[in-house]
DNA sequence: TCAGTAATTAAACGATCGTTTAACTGCAGA
DNA sequence: TCTGCAGTTAAACGATCGTTTAATTACTGA
C-alpha cells in the first residue's frame, strides 16, 4: 500500500471518528493527509469506498477475533474470557474504526447496510453456535445471539464512545486510562450475569 | 408549541437517527416536514441548535428518570432494577432521539460536547453517590461510574444501533419486538454480573 | 534509453449546503 | 378599523460539497 493511500486511510479514520462521516469534508482530509483532493477517488474510488475500507478492517478483524477464541478448545467460561481478553486490546488499538463502525451503525445507506450485516451475520452464527446453543440447553429463558450479542458489544463499546466526554469531566486524579483490568472486569460482569441466568432455573428469580 | 416547529422537531429526531446528523439537508427535512426550509431556522435557530433541542430532550428525560429512581428509598438491587424498568420503555420511546445522541457522543463540535458533558457529569454523580460507593465498600476492587456508567449504559444502547441490521438478518420466525422481558432480562444480568464482583471478595475469583 | 504504467496535480463541474433577507399573510388586542 | 407581532413564504447569498477531467510527473521494466 502505498504511503499516500496509507495516509488517506489513517487521516480517514481519524477525523470520521472525531467529526462524523457527514460532517468531514474530502478536502479537509485531503489537507490533513498532505496529499492533492483526487487522490481520495483515485484510492478509494469515492468516500463511500473509503467508509467501506473502514468497516470492513475492523468487522474482518472482529470476526476473526471470535472465530479464532470461540471455536477454540474449553468451555463456554473460557471461551467468553479469552474472547474479551483479546478483543478489548484489539478494540483499543483500533479505537477510531471502532467508533466509525458504532457511529455508523444505524444509518441506512443502502450500499453500506449490506456491507455491515455480511459481516455481522457471520459473527451472529459464531455466537449462537458456540454460546447460545450450550447456554441455553441449561437456561429457562431463551437466550438468543440477539439478546446477549448487543448486550456483549455494548459492554466493550459504550466505553470508548464515552471516552472523548468522560475525558473531560473525572476527577484528574483517577487513573483510567490503563485498560489494564477492563477486560477482566467486563468479563466478570458478563459471565456472572449470564451464568445467574441459567442458575436462576427453577429458582423463580425474583 | 407551534404545530409547525413540532413537526420539525419530530421529522428532524427521525431523520438524524435513520441517515445521521451531517447527512442530513435541511431542505429534504423541512419537505418531509411539510414547512417551509425557512423555519428551522426560524424555530432553532440553526441546524445545530435543533441538534442541542433534540440532545437536551433525551438527557434531561433520562437525568430525571435516574434521579427519581436511584434516590429513592432501598438497598442498591431495588435501585438498579427499578431504574432498568424505568428507563428501558423511556428509551424504547425516545428511540431515535438515544440513536441521536448515541452517534454524536464521540464528535467534538465544542459547542456540542460541552452540552453533553453538563449532563453526562451530573448522571456520574448520581451512579457514584447511590451505586457505586456502596458497592465499592464490599467489593475488593475499585468500582467507578468510569467503569460501571457505560457498562450498563452500553448493555441497553447496542440493543437500538443493531436493530436496523438485526431487522435484516434475523430469521423471520423469531420474534424480537416485543422487549417484554429485555429490561428483567438486562437487570438480571447487570445485578448478578456485579454483585458477583463483590461475592469474589477475597475468593481470588480465577 | 525508451515505453508504459502509476502517481500526482490544478482546475473546473454541477449540485447542494446552511443561512439570511425582505415581503407577505393571518390574526389578536387596542 | 388599525397596529403589531408571530408565522410563513420565495428567493437569493456565498460557501462548500463529491466527483471528474486532462495534463504532468515519477518510476519501473524491457
Amino acid at each position: 500500500m502505498t504511503a499516500s493511500k496509507q495516509r488517506i486511510l489513517e487521516t480517514g479514520v481519524a477525523m470520521f471518528a472525531r467529526k462524523g462521516y457527514g460532517n468531514t469534508g474530502l478536502r479537509e482530509l485531503a489537507d490533513q493527509a498532505g496529499v492533492n483532493l483526487a487522490m481520495v477517488n483515485y484510492f478509494f474510488g469515492s468516500k463511500k469506498g473509503l467508509l467501506k475500507v473502514i468497516l470492513d478492517t475492523f468487522l474482518s478483524g472482529y470476526h476473526e477475533i471470535a472465530r479464532r477464541e470461540l471455536t477454540a478448545e474449553g468451555d463456554v467460561e473460557d471461551k467468553i474470557r479469552r474472547f474479551m481478553r483479546q478483543i478489548i486490546p484489539f478494540v483499543r488499538t483500533h479505537r477510531d474504526y471502532f467508533i466509525v463502525v458504532l457511529t455508523e451503525l444505524p444509518h441506512d445507506d443502502p450500499d453500506i447496510i449490506e456491507h455491515k450485516a455480511s459481516w455481522i451475520r457471520k459473527i451472529v452464527e459464531l455466537v449462537q453456535d458456540e454460546i447460545c446453543t450450550p447456554l441455553s440447553a441449561d437456561a429457562d429463558r431463551e437466550i438468543t445471539p440477539y439478546h446477549i450479542g448487543p448486550v456483549m458489544i455494548g459492554m466493550i463499546a459504550m466505553r470508548f464512545l464515552v471516552e472523548p466526554i468522560f475525558e473531560r469531566i473525572k476527577p484528574a486524579d483517577l487513573e483510567f486510562d490503563s485498560y489494564q483490568d477492563y477486560p477482566d472486569l467486563i468479563a466478570d460482569i458478563f459471565l456472572n450475569g449470564v451464568k445467574g441466568l441459567v442458575t436462576q432455573k427453577g429458582e423463580g428469580s425474583q
